[in-house]
DNA sequence: GACGTCATTGTGAGCGCTAACAATTCATGC
DNA sequence: GCATGAATTGTTAGCGCTCACAATGACGTC
């Protein structure tokens, strides 16, 4: 029970005092099936008296695994890449695998570069890289790394293995539901124009109005903000009553500062003008007023991309390049209906 | 250039190369002195031309050092945990340290205890616990690990070296500046019960009240969500015209609740009634009205954390339990001043 | 010219584990 | 009783690296 703190156990040392070779105290760690009960036992009570641990190194250096994976993300403080993030680790977890993560606070070449050299460094044995602006990402081709890449978020345009929540059909469940509640013409407020995302969200706005026979109407442009989204709502609030009626803007925070300055335009929401939102971030249900907008799913973007990830680790499936696209799903709520008697009434 | 892929080289390959000892290769990889420039020059060579990466593993097992952190979160989409985690790791990878981390759903002394076992089997060198709620983090006092451990936002009330932001000093601040610009008394809306921080949030606001000789009215209780603020905030509404004229919320998202709340129910704010929250969030700056908070430096939190967290690893200063404290910061907005003309400007 | 000193390089022994193989035990059938 | 084979356990040799120490060579000193 009591162990001195000087140097840890080895697995020798719990051999001696069981009483059997350190192979059999391995076999029983290992879950071997050939090893009797009695001696599994003795073994195991041994572990427990000398509060026993594997060394990871050792076992890593003769197993040549390591069971660690590596992320790369930027604006982790973010709603999506922190969901991101989060569902990964979970599903590395459940196989298995530790998860070292590097956090940039802005995604370009050298950082990405250095981010892998350091994930090489500890050891691991495959990267997802939630890479979501082209620029950084199409380095990714060039980069020399020892091990397999996925890209998360980075469109699957790229010669990369990818996971990728179908944006281009979001922006089309989007614009399309502004159209079917009688908006004639939808507006857009984009993303950075670096960010594959914002591409494919605009790509899918436009095809949808296109679709429909109607003229896309200038494109606004925002960072993510929400102080882009008010400078941008503003902006617009200047084009009501000269048939501007349905905004979609291509994330929630920008939706809650394009709300606001139409509020503070007098403009009223979703009387004047509707809005939809992109993201589904969890405040996005107590904007004034409650926000329409994209959900994505992604939890399942974390299994995909783990699956995948250790698939190429595994050597499985080495046919082409592998692409995954989750569906995304609308959320209706009131920014794009007219405010009716139930105003007041509490959220869902 | 070309590698075969069988296997990675190892530094007897690149010895070879070089015509050197591996031995040489590896004074050269560790920076030592006393090596030639040309014999460095050409072993730099080598390893060039094999596209050599030192093993991890091996480095490990014959230092005894893995040079890996873990951190332990929950609630990481939230803004604090998020960048928490963010500093941490940034703090980290500039000590030359990789972390791994483990993101729990619910922090609970189960899982918890898992998340060190998962990380022990990693072969971390420590341990950061971003641990707000009490019931977990008092049982870590009763896990063994065999690596330090230095616990964030926790409080400094137990037997664990621990880094937090001075909850009770920003509840101060809040408290103060309502009373301040006028109120004579404050309302609060708490955080859930069992978090250390919503605890010294609600003593601070407690101890402020009372320091000025005002009898702290009843406390509501939420669970930090905007759904649960917006409940709150409905309650608050009835005491409105009965002595309620200022409420210091502990957190910006159920701020966000309580602010729409108040709008349904014809409440102006900050005219009516002044709302303070908590943590300043990216958005807090676009609520309506933008929101008062108290800013926390998590960046300070991180760097002190790693620091507290290696000097432990290191064996340096093994006087008591060290406690770091660091100072949070108002940021006074409109929703604690009466509207004025300036209402539609630009926000800053 | 013998010797000490320093800078530079090489050698051997682990670090703690797993994989492959060898050895032992034990039950079974003839 | 003994061969046969399966179940169980032990032995040996690395995995790729760093550490401690030994060896080598260049240089200056007496």
């Amino acid at each position: 029970m009591a162990q001195s703190q000087l140097r840890p156990p080895t697995m020798a040392d719990v051999a001696r005092l069981a009483g059997v070779s350190h192979q059999t105290v391995s076999r029983v760690l290992g879950d071997h099936p050939n090893v009797r009960d009695e001696t599994r036992a003795k073994v195991l009570h041994a572990i427990e008296e000398m509060g026993y641990r594997r060394n990871s190194s050792a076992r890593a250096l003769a197993t040549r695994r390591t069971r660690t994976l590596g992320v790369v993300a930027s604006d982790t403080t973010l709603y999506g890449p922190a969901s991101t993030l989060f569902a990964l680790e979970e599903a590395a977890r459940a196989e298995g695998y530790l998860v070292s993560t590097v956090s940039l606070r802005k995604l370009t070449v050298d950082k990405l570069s250095e981010a892998l050299d350091h994930l090489s460094e500890g050891g691991v044995e495959g990267v997802v890289a939630i890479a979501p602006q082209r620029s950084a990402v199409e380095a990714l081709t060039e980069l020399r790394h020892p091990f397999p890449v996925v890209t998360v978020g980075s469109g699957p345009g790229l010669g990369i293995p990818s996971v990728n929540v179908d944006q281009h059909l979001g922006a089309c469940l989007a614009t399309g539901h502004l159209l079917a509640v009688g908006h004639r013409r939808v507006w857009h407020l984009a993303g950075p124009e670096d960010w594959q995302e914002a591409a494919d969200r605009a790509a899918g706005w436009r095809a949808t109005l296109e679709a429909a026979g109607v003229e896309p109407p200038l494109t606004l442009r925002g960072d993510w903000s929400p102080l882009s989204g008010y400078r941008a709502g503003q902006e617009l609030a200047g084009w009501v009553g000269r048939g501007l009626t349905a905004v979609f803007v291509a994330n929630d925070q920008m939706a809650l500062g394009v709300l606001r300055a139409l509020r503070e335009a007098g403009v009223r929401t979703p009387q004047d003008v509707a809005v939809v939102g992109f993201d589904d971030i969890p405040e996005s249900e107590f904007f004034a007023p409650p926000l329409t907008t994209v959900r994505q799913d992604f939890s399942a973007v974390g299994k995909r991309s783990i699956a995948l990830l250790l698939d190429l680790i595994e050597g499985r499936d080495p046919s082409g390049t592998p692409r995954i696209a989750i569906e995304p799903q609308l959320v209706v709520r009131a920014s794009t209906f007219p405010y009716t008697s139930d105003q007041g009434a509490a959220p869902t």
